[in-house]
DNA sequence: GGCCACGGTCCGTTCACCGGAACGGGTTCA
DNA sequence: TGAACCCGTTCCGGTGAACGGACCGTGGCC
């Protein structure tokens, strides 16, 4: 009875899920983590989960945007560590409050929430930026976006939107390339060249078929927007909208993010918005001076 | 040399942070932590401390809203931990993003508000509700609080200002008592009268000299408000502020939260207001049955 | 110069963590 | 009916990750 050798060596891979996590989220573009090159490389994986915090990142970070709740085997098959394992630290992080029961499931907890909304850069540029957010939406009754920089991204911090406004592709903390957004266009501009040069090493990627993928031209628009100061992206994240982009610089002269109007190109009134995206932007520029 | 005893043992307190954390922030009745009574009491946070998670929590929650940097030195008296250990679990939180070098300081991290911003029912109900708080700010020009319940406090799911707007006291993920804001008070009269009970037993303490500390005029209070289906508090945590509060309810049904109008007393026209309030609310419950 | 606070590192000890195994309950098949 | 499966949960012995006192180099201050 109870043979030991039942258990099929075979299905116990040390790891199951070597690569960390995907952690897509937002778009399908999830840009991996690089071009790995071998597929050895599971160590950067395996060697992170012998410690506690590296047990504990794939488990919270199992939740994407949309997870309303996982089940402990659901996290398990995501997160790769252990199943006893998983059910400890799980526990552990209700006790905290970072995770909540459902029923059986487990979810992102409220407090998890209320850490997010310490990060003090971010706070303090979203309560500068928001009145200004406000004031380009009564004007123009079209969804406002505030976004920054990271790595090759554009993260974006707040996002406001009228009823009948655009509620999808981004989401307030989503990510999307800097290449084929408004925003990061704008951001693209004013960086200094290498990031152009790290962004198309990253590969420039088509979302829609109006996507610039050539480094020659996303460079000319480039040009362009430093000297006119606003760029007008069309189609390039999803057909039949278009984004007016400005960047933002405390103070008139570090940049610190960019905003834009989005809109059904129909809609899109580039010219009118034109001015008041320029003045808003001044605005925040001042207030964080 | 180096006499052990050079190490004043009473500089030394075990745990400068013996009740897990008061997570004060917000106002000011923030009790620091607790008065130092009998330094006895460090056996809760102790036998806390002896998990990698009871040490990275108090790490993390060190940070309030008004710390932008916090220096290793710093972090280590406020989590209790021994340096070496934090200095350790600090470099591990920083490969991760949730925390952040700056110089020698640490921060809260870019990780951290993605992934407080992954928080499902948090994020659902904020996009339900946006749209909404929009047209009040529109229609009143003063600043809008949509708030949910925990525990015995409100937390701030959003919170909207035009630039005359009031930018104090509350802000996003902020906490405020149930007894002495509006939006509380909303939540307060539509929850189980268990609730109630739990908040008196809390303790009500004024924050101002308008607040209502009596539990007999609380419960009138609520019996009021289930009548009227509205609450204006009036200077009751800041003078010569006042906020008109409803609560929402999720098909018309299920209580999810409160929205309220904030303005100064002068200009707060309780009446007009009164039916875009109702309005606003109403609408949100049937976008989310 | 002496002192102190700081960030950072080392290293021997030990106990918290790990994870295979087993349990009980629920559902799905033959 | 019961065997097979998946689930969440608990147990427990071995072990290596985590711990923290001690130490180093530095910079600011008397």
């Amino acid at each position: 009875m109870k043979a030991p050798a039942d258990v099929a060596p075979a299905s116990h891979h040390p790891l199951a899920h070597p690569v960390a996590h995907p952690a897509p989220q937002g778009l399908v573009l999830s840009a991996h983590r690089a071009a790995p090159g071998p597929e050895s490389e599971e160590v950067g994986g395996a060697d992170s989960m012998n410690s506690v915090l590296g047990k504990v990142r794939p488990i919270l970070e199992s939740f994407t945007s949309d997870d309303a709740a996982l089940s402990l085997a659901e996290l398990v098959r995501r997160s790769g560590a252990a199943k006893a394992t998983v059910h400890r630290l799980a526990q552990e992080l209700v006790t905290w409050g970072l995770l909540e029961r459902e029923g059986c499931d487990y979810r992102l907890g409220l407090r998890l929430f209320e850490l997010g909304q310490r990060v003090h850069r971010q706070r303090i540029l979203r309560e500068a930026v928001q009145p200004y957010m406000e004031d380009l939406l009564l004007i123009t009754r079209e969804t406002i976006h505030f976004a920054i920089h990271d790595s090759l991204d554009v993260v974006y911090l707040d996002k406001i939107f009228p009823h009948r406004g655009l509620n999808a592709e981004s989401r307030v903390a989503g990510r999307l390339p800097l290449y084929c957004t408004g925003t990061g266009k704008a951001i693209l501009a004013y960086s200094p060249p290498s990031l152009f040069v790290d962004v198309v090493r990253g590969g420039l990627k088509p979302i829609t078929r109006h996507t610039v993928i050539s480094p020659g031209r996303l460079r000319a628009q480039l040009d362009r927007i430093r000297e006119e100061g606003i760029v007008l992206e069309s189609e390039e994240i999803r057909l039949g909208y278009a984004s007016l982009a400005v960047p933002v610089f405390a103070g008139g002269t570090t940049l610190v993010g960019a905003l834009s109007i989005t809109a059904p190109t129909y809609r899109m009134d580039a010219a009118g918005y034109a001015t008041a995206l320029r003045t808003a932007a001044l605005g925040i520029g001042r207030s964080l001076a």
